[in-house]
DNA sequence: AGTCACACACTTACGTCGTAAGCGTGTCAA
DNA sequence: TTGACACGCTTACGACGTAAGTGTGTGACT
């Protein structure tokens, strides 16, 4: 006799750890963090909550995971490159990624327990500043000033939710109506002036911190080079 | 016949709005953020949780009041001073708030809805900068690359909770011997050389990288105005 | 073939959260 | 005296994360 379950349709694919991950990621990418909770999980997973708990610790577990997935997505140029540039396609390629997962750009600075594509990520960071010159103490320095800002910019871009610059115009609008605007002077009129006129774009003022940043590098390495 | 509430001392202080949000501060400095509940803030102020309600809107309303509380203690020098100085002392007046508010940096990130004092700081920092010459756009570069690094840099210190260099150096041991460090050798290098050494301070950290920051916009500075 | 162990989904239940709804009771103006 | 209002209290609801225990199918051994 065969088994029956065979023929009562039911083919769902196993759970896994990995399979459990993406769809947090799907899940936050689609509602916010804030929509990703446990029986919601298990739902896109047709599956109940408390069984996801046979493949993730608990729900910390899955944001490290989904953290450190993040971090697997991010470009990391290999050892070839000179580290200007390399650090330069990096930061834009996290940017690009932090702006696909809104939420994790808060999530990434407050996790404590990297995983090991954070790491990998990190070391080749490290590497490659080390290769070009840097020594031990500046290449902590740079990689602060860089990560600080790369994340730290990524985190006030996303609060501000539009992501064309006509819906930009419209909100800095509606942000400036209700704004007394004789009692904040400087912030109106840069909100009229530059926020509002069409051309603004966010990855532009991005690339500006991110070469002052760079550019500035530079110079100490240099120094220590003679 | 006289009240009898004068009898029976309890002469207990009158909710408000402010002692509501002082009570909140002082509960997420005591236990971080997570620890800040209605019903525990209303067992601190010895009142019912939902009286709080009388005083304030909702949680994210004491969300928002508590990070408008805490852009107040932020200096910010008056107009006399040259821009490079005040923004430099604004930036470490900031890091010093925000490490005695370790919760606060993710927050004021991730708010949408800045108080008075918020709206306050902001415009004399960009009309401090347009005082000093700066044109709109470049007074949105430098605003915007400043204090993506200034709570960028907050946030990822916040994480590594020791705070002095001695018990730095233990946690770092802790996380190098846990690390693979075969698989991770300049990450590793840069913990055992760098951080682990008895002299490493955040402070100087943070002040390298704004120094470079600064002297970064000086050059934009001086071409726009010939 | 029998059984034994294990992997893994499910059920139930607990304590905590934010907060809606409604009920006192004191104070002060008319 | 009365009536309105300010403001604290009680009860209750529907989330949430997760501890504990119950099935059931599969694959490895005798």
């Amino acid at each position: 006799m065969a088994t029956q379950t065979d023929l009562s349709a039911k083919p769902r694919t196993p759970l896994s750890r990995e399979r459990v991950l993406c769809a947090a990621i799907v899940l936050a990418d689609r509602g916010g963090i804030e929509s990703l909770t446990m029986r919601r999980l298990g739902h896109d997973l047709r599956v109940e909550a408390m069984s996801l708990y046979n493949h993730v610790a608990d729900k910390d577990d899955i944001l490290d995971g989904i953290v450190d997935l993040v971090f697997s997505e991010i470009a990391m140029p290999s050892g070839r490159a000179d580290w200007k540039t390399a650090m330069r396609l990096r930061a834009i390629s996290a940017r690009e990624v932090l702006l696909r997962h809104p939420w994790a750009s808060s999530l990434m600075q407050s996790r404590t327990k990297p995983g090991p594509a954070t790491l990998r990520h990190h070391d080749s960071v490290i590497g490659s500043l080390r290769e070009a010159g840097f020594t031990v103490g500046m290449a902590a320095h740079a990689f602060s000033v860089m990560d600080s800002y790369i994340y730290g910019f990524a985190q006030q871009q996303q609060n501000l939710t539009f992501t064309t610059s006509e819906e930009a115009a419209v909100v800095a609008e509606n942000i400036l109506r209700q704004l007394p605007a004789d009692e904040y002077p400087h912030l109106a009129e840069m909100i009229i002036e530059h926020a509002m006129k069409p051309g603004y774009d966010y990855a532009e003022e991005f690339e500006f911190g991110l070469d002052l940043i760079l550019n500035g590098l530079e110079r100490p390495l240099r120094n220590a080079r003679n």
